[in-house]
DNA sequence: GCAAGCCGGATTTTCGAAAATCTTTGAATT
DNA sequence: AATTCAAAGATTTTCGAAAATCCGGCTTGC
């Protein structure tokens, strides 16, 4: 048997399926989610879908009314900035903790998944592969940063606050005319050099202002109407505070 | 219909009972959950149960293997302490919000929660519908001082993690002979005293040392071999009752 | 005309048994 | 004696149908 190759449960996948078409928007936020139509979607039965749309509340992607089923978790702007800056707490102690802590793996590995990025980021995101590619390098990378903080439980919150922020930049990847380019990748390589030189309130300084500049693209994004199909819940309509 | 009265469906109420009974250690670490088990133990099918523990798996109370089901959270010192710290940097922001922005409700809710706490502090905990009533008003004061935070993410994250320090806390409430009496009913009354003067350093500097203390006293208790049943580990040892 | 109450279909929730997988036992082999 | 293998038993996981509940439209009575 493959070395990798653990058993998965049917509920396990249906887990992995919902999560990923949740956060790229394949389902809407703010949709229903009615068992018959996920049984046809993901071919299995009831059983196993409750089991992940369980978990997934928990995790705060789906909402649950007692008799009335599942819907996906709505987004707000609210929630966007609440989100960000509860992400730069969290990650800036992360940080903080692994500039102390980190040794020459931790650092190899910022090197390492840095370099991988940049890689997938000069191919560009013409497929739908290459797209997906770059979302987990990209993910590898800022796990890479807060690896050796050594706290579970920053790591836990650092994760689910990553999935939420995740749902509100990937509706938007298409690149807009009339947006300023912005280089994302060079704000990577500046946080990651800050980051190896251990000097822990530079780096968290470029930190927050990463995510204050994503917060602030998304929110561009979102507010101007039309031209992109609007990641808020259409289902409720005036939600949009 | 009563106001409050929602529908409760079955599963909700396992996760309930689930919930309180892995906390108050009834379920004690380690041990491996049996379907057959809990279907008795709580009178239910499986359905419901298996929806409950995959809402608990995503909180960590529970863990899981793929097909070998179930099983509670272990405890450790290195998790306790991990949480209490991650409690610190969470609360700490939350209050300073709150203490930033909150109004006349948001102080009564604070007096008047405090009040409620020190009634049944000094009732004592001689019942065990006490007890449970002293923990329900320890909960509802600490989330009353962050109440005004206005982050969703930041009150998330501190529920999480107030019970987290609840299955620290409850196993050894019992008080034992030979260690000092430490008045914790005090430290809350100088932490809302504080809180309500919005002096926002000093009632940081309080919450944590709170915790802090806390941690420590679990700590002494757990590390103190025998004469109490440990909560760390022992995976199943008396799984008959 | 309008509120209240009640059917019928749609949907969620739960059960009980079947299918799939793991674990233990014990015999056969080296 | 130690190891391997297979069968039996135990346990988890999944399905399909039954039970419970909700929603919309309709009637009824005022």
């Amino acid at each position: 048997m493959p070395f990798g190759a653990e058993p998965m449960t049917l509920a396990e996948k249906a887990y992995d399926a919902l999560r990923r078409d949740i956060v790229s928007g394949a389902l809407k936020p703010g949709a229903p989610l009615r068992m018959a139509q996920l049984s046809d979607r993901y071919g299995m039965g009831f059983s196993p879908l409750r089991e992940a749309l369980n978990r997934l509340q928990a995790e705060r992607l789906v909402t649950s009314v007692a008799l009335k089923g599942f819907s996906v978790a709505p987004l707000s702007m609210a929630e966007m900035w609440d989100a960000k800056n509860t992400r730069i707490l969290i990650e800036s102690r992360a940080l903080r903790l692994s500039i102390e802590q980190g040794g020459d793996e931790w650092e190899a590995g910022i090197v390492g998944s840095l370099h991988a990025l940049l890689l997938q980021a000069v191919r560009g995101t013409a497929s739908e592969a290459d797209a997906r590619a770059l979302e987990a390098r990209h993910h590898a990378f800022h796990h890479a940063l807060l690896s050796a903080c050594g706290s579970g439980w920053l790591m836990d919150f650092f994760q689910r606050l990553y999935v939420e922020s995740e749902r509100y930049r990937h509706p938007m990847l298409a690149p807009r005319p009339g947006e300023p380019a912005r280089d994302v990748q060079a704000e990577h390589e500046a946080l990651a050099k800050a980051t190896l030189a251990r000097d822990a309130d530079l780096a968290c300084a470029l930190l927050a202002d990463h995510y204050r500049r994503t917060a602030q693209w998304v929110e561009r994004m979102m507010t101007r109407p039309g031209q992109q199909a609007d990641p808020v819940g259409e289902p409720i309509a005036g939600s949009v505070d």
